[in-house]
DNA sequence: CAGTGGTCTAGACCACTCG
DNA sequence: GAGTGGTCTAGACCACTGA
């Protein structure tokens, strides 16, 4: 007994205690179980699923983390409140983004230039320690709808790979990452912002209405930073939705505000 | 051997865990592990310890959640590029949030009432479903300076303990938990938001100024609403950060954007 | 009181990294 | 190849919940 642990050849269900996980993720993103319904207590998973205890703890531990579900010391686990998810990963990739919420990304491409890097638009702290930079100018679409301007400086060892990219054909951040660039943390500051001309033309806004502004750096393991970004949202298309429980850690998403409903958090 | 388990009688080290987890938390932030740095190995804290190896990674989980380290197989666990942390816990509060950044917290009280569900000022889907709330308005201060204005409804069982509450005394959050109330759950949806002619007097800043607005809705366990609130910060003076990695989970932050500096994430 | 999750242990195999 | 983290197992005691 004991053999497969892991499955080798056909490598498609990841781990045991993942795919535990994905099972009772689906069920509750199918609908199957519903917030407040119980989950299955971690015995009869152990039976179900004919995992260690170990094992089930440690999938059941990757939804909490999830915000999927809640735990406490006697009572079963059940599915939170609001349990309207996505993973955050996708924090990383607005397209991997919008694909997660069952939407089409988009991009128009309005300016990609290498410059040295003191003519770079960046702020200084942030700017990338190479002697050229690539700096890029898109709008971002959701099903065809602007939703948002980004406005990127690219270290040169990641810019490089850029210019011989067609920026319109999909995600940067895969395509970085296919070229193993170590985008590997990134900080997230979000404030506001007020549409320039640029902005206004672009998102179809009014110049001077307020917009949510997210300024992401990102890093490798070292602390180098690879990219700096300024992203301009819509804020009446696009808003940040961050879901934390008491017990269990926190966890952030996003989501699209629909075009019915007035705010995605009162939905039901 | 494995008697104690628990410290029984004395529990202030809660649990071993978390006990390792403080342990390697302290030398972190009181910068005698830099980032960059490696975190000892499993098998020396399994030593240095006492503990088993499950202990040790339990402990480490915490950290990698944290986003103060982060590991991947076969390296030993570093600490994360940009390690400048509070837990996330502090969401929930401002009061606790403010103190553990070692500022000073403070509140005026514009308004506080009861009345009628029917004439509550939240959005409809948003609305506690007891026949009364109690709406409170304040204006919340960092080391005496002006950053927010939030206008509360509260559920009648949550809000009933705040009439003959000073609510320019402290937490409201606090007291509400010290007296049972279940503020499980809460989604946070950020947005922006111009600032009214009531916003502009609490915060001193002109009618229209963009201003980050949240937008929080806080349940119990069973889905119930208990509080609605909308929160509006002055983005120069506060702001938030999001910190996340690529192994290892996402975690949230917020942060004061300081007097000095034009943005907190590139500070050094 | 039975059931459940929270904690802890001891030992195992694997995949990866780095010198 | 030695060291390291990722995964998994099997069994144990405790604290809490709820009928």
């Amino acid at each position: 007994m004991a053999t497969l642990k892991r499955m080798k050849s056909s490598g498609f269900t990841k781990t045991k205690h993942a795919a535990i996980a994905d099972g009772i993720r689906a069920k509750i993103t199918s609908g199957e179980l519903a917030a407040g319904d119980s989950v299955p207590s971690e015995s009869e998973l152990v039976k179900s699923t004919g995992a260690s205890r170990g094992t089930v703890r440690r999938a059941i531990a990757t939804l909490i983390q999830e915000g999927l579900i809640h735990t406490s010391q006697g009572r079963r686990p059940t599915v939170s409140a609001r349990a309207f998810h996505q993973s955050i990963d996708s924090f990383f990739s607005f397209s991997s983004w919008v694909r997660s919420m069952g939407k089409r990304p988009g991009q128009y491409t309005v300016e990609i230039a290498r410059r040295r890097t003191a003519e770079s638009n960046s702020p200084p702290a942030s700017t990338p320690d190479s002697e050229f930079v690539v700096e890029l100018i898109r709008l971002r679409l959701i099903d065809d709808k602007p939703v948002m301007v980004e406005r990127t400086t690219f270290h040169d060892m990641a810019g490089r790979f850029l210019l011989q990219f067609d920026t319109d054909s999909g995600s940067i951040y895969e395509h970085l990452i296919g070229n193993d660039v170590p985008l590997d943390e990134a900080d997230h500051v979000l404030d506001v912002a007020s549409a320039n001309e640029q902005d206004s033309e672009l998102l179809d806004v009014e110049v001077g209405t307020p917009l949510l502004c997210v300024k992401r750096t990102t890093y490798s393991h070292e602390g180098a930073v690879l990219e700096y970004s300024e992203d301009r949202y819509r804020p009446d298309r696009v808003n940040f939705v961050l879901h934390n429980s008491r017990s269990g850690t926190s966890t952030v998403f996003q989501a699209t505000r629909t075009e019915r409903n007035d705010s995605v958090a009162t939905s039901d």
